[in-house]
RNA sequence: GGCCCCGUGGUGUAGCCUGGUCUAACACGCAGCCCUGUCAAGGCUGAGAUCGGCGGUUCAAAUCCGCUCGGGGUCGCCA
């Protein structure tokens, strides 16, 4: 039997009256009339009605034991419907197949949940029955519409002249970023492979293969705990071009997303995307990824404290620290400046300070602290109306950056000033080459080691190393971190500074990444590139709150993937020829 | 691992704060009957939950308390 005659049930118009069609589809919705029936049918192109008329009695009969999600295939005429029975809510709404045929090609049980509406529906339970989920209108176009950015995004680059090229998915591991899946090699027992956090290595050698620009979309594993915006097996868009500067890569990189919000979206974005560096970030945002959707700013207020005689401000600029401050253009009440104050302390700061604008002044309860001088210099910097509120944090910068920060986005969500629909891209540029870990006080690439150093910053490689900037950039959009990039390292002497500045020895680097310090001996070209989360950018795009709905088949937050229960518990088989043993039986699945 | 939220028929909710009137309500779905222009079809009838689990308080627990299991959010983590 070949289907070649089926009829795409969204696509059946007017001018198709008389003809005979086939469709093949499900039973989204039925109408029994006792006489008439009526069925809308479903396929991925859209729904139809159909009619069962008494006069074909067979037909009708079948009609009759009709169930929801059932599949069938009806064959008859395209109909103009009787005047005043059109549905205008309907692409098809202008005429109806009438059944003179009706096979049944699987009867469907009753859904456990509503196949034919988008309401909610605990998730645990959408993604057991993930392929029921995947029929609703929601997921249907969510997937739909991650096939058509991924189509925007290989035309474009396409066009631009870069060269999709696969790399490998079992990599060596190399102990750096976030935790590896490790799969066992069964060949060389003892030995491990790990599943490629990204291609960032094998990029750089095609670019020393001279294959100059490459692109891929590309799955990439971390072993790290999830998030509304984080799946441990994840789709990156990731390029890489030679004989380039961050220009160069940053003007590609936005008249891709361009095109794709043009092409996909119909919503088009404003070029070129607006730049702020990463120390102009945490100071007027306190964070990395600044929410550019809604205007409010920190203002540093130190100057006007420098010699201030309240306690804590004092304490906290006589340490160094800094006091800075944020207005909030709105009457807010005790409660909610409670509210804040914990968003605060959620950052470590020990408490917010706040004024309430009035027509003929301040009034606060740490007012009678400062000087005249000092209120007005704060008017004078603030420029706050009557109403607002201004809350101000004194603090270690680490500390007061951040915390105002999260004031400021929990103060945006509370005043209602994030408009839906709306897209604020930003580029930060200057990332810092090396940061502090939090957990072992060690520098460590803020990027990845093979980000370069700026020209100017490279003299303080030795000495002050967390005073270099790197030509490294994020894109943000609407406050989440789309994806990053840099200009890289091609000469093996300044990797080799790098490397040391990250406490890497020779003898190590060698070991872990010769293979890169000698392809770079070899003829390597200046080059960079950007990757950033497919998953992410489609999220966005649908306006959707986590990326599990724009993935087909994603893990929930226990990383298993409900229908299948996958992890399983190891078999003694494949582990014997893995030449492994576990430490522990696996506990029994949990029902 | 920490913190926060959620768990009531197949689905989604109400009831919980303020214990008894809950013999657990409503909508959708499901089953049966009626119905020839519906499109979230309509009407009538019916089945279906011991309120995630265990323990406690109480004369009495969906409701209060403790523990626990499951799901989600978030911090840590994510070069």
């Amino acid at each position: 039997m070949s289907l070649t005659e089926r009829t795409p049930a969204g696509e059946v118009r007017s001018d198709q009256v008389g003809r005979e069609v086939d469709l093949y589809g499900w039973v989204h919705r039925r109408r029994d009339l006792g006489g008439l029936i009526f069925i809308d049918l479903r396929d991925r192109s859209g729904i139809i009605q159909v009619k069962f008329d008494p006069v074909n009695a067979q037909a009708h009969a079948t009609g009759g034991e009709l169930r929801l999600e059932s599949v069938i295939h009806v064959r008859g005429p395209v109909q103009r419907r009787p005047p005043g029975t059109e549905n205008k809510e309907l692409a098809t709404g202008a005429v109806e197949v009438e059944a003179r045929s009706v096979t049944i090609l699987n009867r469907a049980q009753p859904p456990p949940f509503a196949v034919n509406e988008d309401n909610p529906v605990d998730e645990q339970l959408r993604l057991r029955y993930r392929y029921l989920d995947l029929r609703r209108g929601r997921m249907a176009r969510n997937l739909q519409l991650r096939h058509r950015i991924a189509k925007a995004i290989r035309d474009f680059l396409d066009d631009e002249g870069f060269v999709e090229i696969e790399t490998p998915v079992l990599i060596r591991s190399t102990p750096e970023g976030a935790r590896d899946y490790l799969v066992p090699s069964r060949l060389k027992p003892g030995y491990v492979y790990a599943l490629a956090q990204s291609p960032q290595l094998y990029k750089q050698l095609l670019m020393v293969a001279g294959m100059d620009r490459y692109f891929q979309i590309v799955r990439c594993y971390r072993d790290e705990d999830l998030r509304a915006d984080r799946q441990p097996e994840f789709t990156q868009l990731d390029l890489e071009m030679s004989f380039v500067g961050e220009d160069d890569v940053l003007d590609v990189v936005e008249r891709c997303f361009a095109y794709i919000w043009e092409k996909v979206l119909g919503n088009p974005i404003s070029t070129p995307i607006r730049r702020i560096t990463h120390a102009e970030s945490m100071l007027r945002y306190g964070v990395d990824k600044p929410d550019l959707r809604y205007r409010l700013e920190i203002q540093e207020l130190s100057p006007i404290f420098a010699r201030s005689e309240f306690k804590i401000f004092r304490q906290a600029l006589d340490a160094g620290g800094v006091v800075r401050g944020l207005r909030i253009p709105r009457t807010v009440g005790t409660k909610e400046i409670e509210a804040l104050t914990e968003v605060a302390r959620g950052e470590g700061a020990k408490g917010l300070a706040f004024w309430h604008r009035e027509a003929d002044g301040w009034r606060s309860p740490i007012t009678k602290f400062f000087s005249e001088r000092e209120l007005t210099d704060l008017q004078q910097t603030m420029n706050a109306e009557p109403g607002d509120l201004v809350v101000a944090v004194a603090d270690r910068v680490e500390v007061a950056a951040p915390a105002l920060g999260a004031v400021r986005k929990a103060a945006a969500r509370m005043l209602g000033l994030i408009n839906a629909g709306i897209f604020e891209f930003v580029w930060v540029t200057e990332f810092p080459l090396f940061e502090r870990s939090k957990e072992t006080g060690e520098i460590t690439a803020a990027h990845h080691p093979f980000t370069s150093p700026r020209p100017e910053d490279i003299g303080l490689l030795d000495d002050q190393p967390l005073k270099v900037r790197a030509r490294a950039y994020d894109l943000v959009l609407n406050g989440t971190e789309l994806g990053s990039g840099s200009i890289r390292i091609h000469d093996p002497e300044l990797q080799q500074r790098v490397f040391q500045g990250l406490g890497i020895s020779r003898e190590e680097a060698e070991r872990r990444f010769g293979f890169l310090l000698t392809a770079f001996r070899y003829g390597a070209p200046p080059h960079g590139g950007f990757a950033y989360g497919l998953d992410r950018v489609v999220m966005l795009a649908a306006g959707e709150e986590t990326v599990r709905e724009v993935i087909a088949f994603p893990k929930n937050q226990q990383a298993e993937e409900p229908m299948t229960d996958a992890p399983a518990p190891a078999e003694p088989k494949p582990l014997r020829e893995l030449g492994l043993q576990l430490l522990r039986p696996p506990a029994p699945p949990t029902p």
